[in-house]
DNA sequence: GTAGGGTTAG
């Protein structure tokens, strides 16, 4: 069995979209014939859950009809929901393929597919009967559920798992990974209060807290803006002896910089030197942005030049692309243009390939320093490479049509690229928005209105400031209310 | 076998 399984795996991964497979025959039938005309596509999704359920709850799926299934619905485009594949291996877990459904949710995994709560659940159950819930099983759960958005589910989990060990006898400690993880992901999602109790809660079951759950917990503090507590914890683990490492004063330099507060940072700076800690790459970069920010280009670009000398920092502290994009944006807040185009130069010839937030900094760098026929220039350039568009470089150019008061140009391009290919977004719609108010076009904005509506793009804080705005300058007060 | 940091638009 496992050798057959061996073969068919194998089979399907150098596969692309349906192979026959003998004893599969409903579904090549069910699926040659949509192929790949791409009309039928459509309601590909639709036959494939009737399909799904029709077999599945009829409980007689075999396992390498489930491969295959699997293998045609990781192919599909569009992915079928998440809920599709969870039909799947509910039919494969009545039948006891436990271990399948965890490799085939590896193989999910890999392909970036992001299970959600109920493909948790069918794991933690088929893990259960396998008698494999132990720590590492239950880490990488919540690592996972944690490092797709759902964070609040990891957090039910452990809840879940703290409630049976108190209940039932310890059947799985969290560890100091464990509580990491949940921790890390409660402070990207701001809610430092909860990682604070978890944090508490760590220390009460004699969990030792390590460098790691100190850097998240201040890089959390230091997002929502608490800089004493965040200060107060760096000062608490040095004082437990827990060591800093590089990301910790990254995470603290981070904070002081993008607040102005470069004196502060050169303290901790020469405090991390002295206590031994090797700066890299982001220390650097974080540091340029800081003056870069407060208008001293000059010291950004005095680090830069120690970056770039060879053999003139250790451990290959190189810049990257974010060295460059940080100090392209320091001279154009400066005026420096021309400095900026040789600065891209010389990122061709050090092999940094420009990203999307180069080109994002140039075309915005270029209209907010009145160049915006130049912003145009570069902007078709972009156009005629074979680089893909992003919504923000477009958005940074319209703004600029708009406030170099070439409407019709700005209206023109958003109605050719939005047609063409890209789905405007809530910040194009308030870009035109605000640009057409102030030029008093309002039969155009009331169109855009209606577009929004229709394209399902849902207006923001910044659409009702923006409208308050026209109607107040207008005295519309009626309409303000 | 599971964990943390930097750049871009209204």
């Amino acid at each position: 069995m496992r050798a057959f399984k061996a073969t068919l795996l194998s089979s399907i991964s150098h596969s692309r979209v349906s192979i026959p497979i003998n004893g599969v025959s409903s579904l090549s039938k069910l699926f040659t014939t949509s192929h790949p005309d791409s009309k039928s596509k459509d309601s590909d999704g639709a036959r494939l859950r009737e399909f799904l359920h029709g077999k599945c709850k009829s409980g007689k799926i075999d396992l390498h009809e489930a491969f295959y299934f699997f293998d045609y619905m990781i192919h599909m485009q569009p992915t079928p929901p998440m809920s599709s594949f969870n039909i799947l291996f509910t039919a494969l877990v009545k039948n006891k393929h436990y271990g399948d459904v965890i490799s085939l949710h590896t193989r999910m995994n890999s392909v970036g597919l992001v299970p959600d709560l109920i493909t948790s659940n069918i794991l933690i159950n088929c893990c259960c009967k396998m008698s494999r819930p132990n720590v590492v099983t239950y880490g990488t759960l919540i690592h996972g559920l944690c490092r797709s958005d759902n964070t609040i589910v990891a957090l039910q989990l452990h809840e879940q798992m703290v409630s049976e060990n108190s209940k039932y006898g310890v059947i799985c400690k969290p560890n100091v990974v464990w509580y990491n993880s949940i921790i890390d992901g409660l402070c990207k999602d701001g809610f430092t209060g909860k990682a604070k109790e978890l944090f508490s809660e760590m220390k009460g079951n004699g969990i030792l807290v390590d460098a790691v759950t100190y850097t998240s917990l201040i890089h959390g503090l230091c997002c929502v803006g608490d800089w004493e507590e965040a200060k107060s914890h760096f000062i608490e683990m040095l004082n437990q002896g827990v060591q800093p490492t590089t990301v910790t004063f990254n995470v603290l330099l981070d904070e002081l910089c993008k607040n102005g507060k470069m004196d502060e940072a050169n303290k901790l700076y020469k405090l991390m030197i002295q206590r031994g800690f090797q700066p890299d790459t982001y220390t650097y970069t974080i540091l340029m942005d800081g003056y870069c920010l407060v208008g001293r280009i000059h010291e950004a670009k005095k680090l830069f030049v120690s970056m770039a000398n060879k053999g003139c920092l250790p451990n290959g502290i190189r810049p990257d692309v974010v060295t460059y994009n940080t100090l392209l944006i320091g001279l154009f807040i400066v005026g420096r243009v021309g400095d900026t185009r040789k600065l891209f130069d010389e990122m061709q010839v050090n092999d940094v390939a420009p990203d999307s937030c180069t080109f994002t900094i140039f075309i915005d760098g270029l209209c907010k320093n009145d160049c915006v026929l130049d912003a145009l220039k570069f902007f078709h350039t972009l156009e005629n490479s074979k680089f893909e568009l992003t919504i923000k470089i477009v958005n940074c150019l319209i703004d600029g049509l708009y406030k170099f008061g070439r409407i019709e140009m700005a209206w023109e391009l958003f109605h050719k690229l939005t047609e063409k290919f890209l789905v405007p977004n809530v910040v194009m719609y308030n870009i035109m928005i605000n640009g057409l108010c102030k030029e008093g076009k309002l039969e155009k904005v009331n169109s855009l209105l209606l577009n929004m509506e229709e394209k399902g793009c849902i207006p923001d804080v910044v659409t009702f400031a923006t409208l308050m705005r026209s109607f107040i300058k207008n005295n519309e007060k009626s309409k303000v209310v």
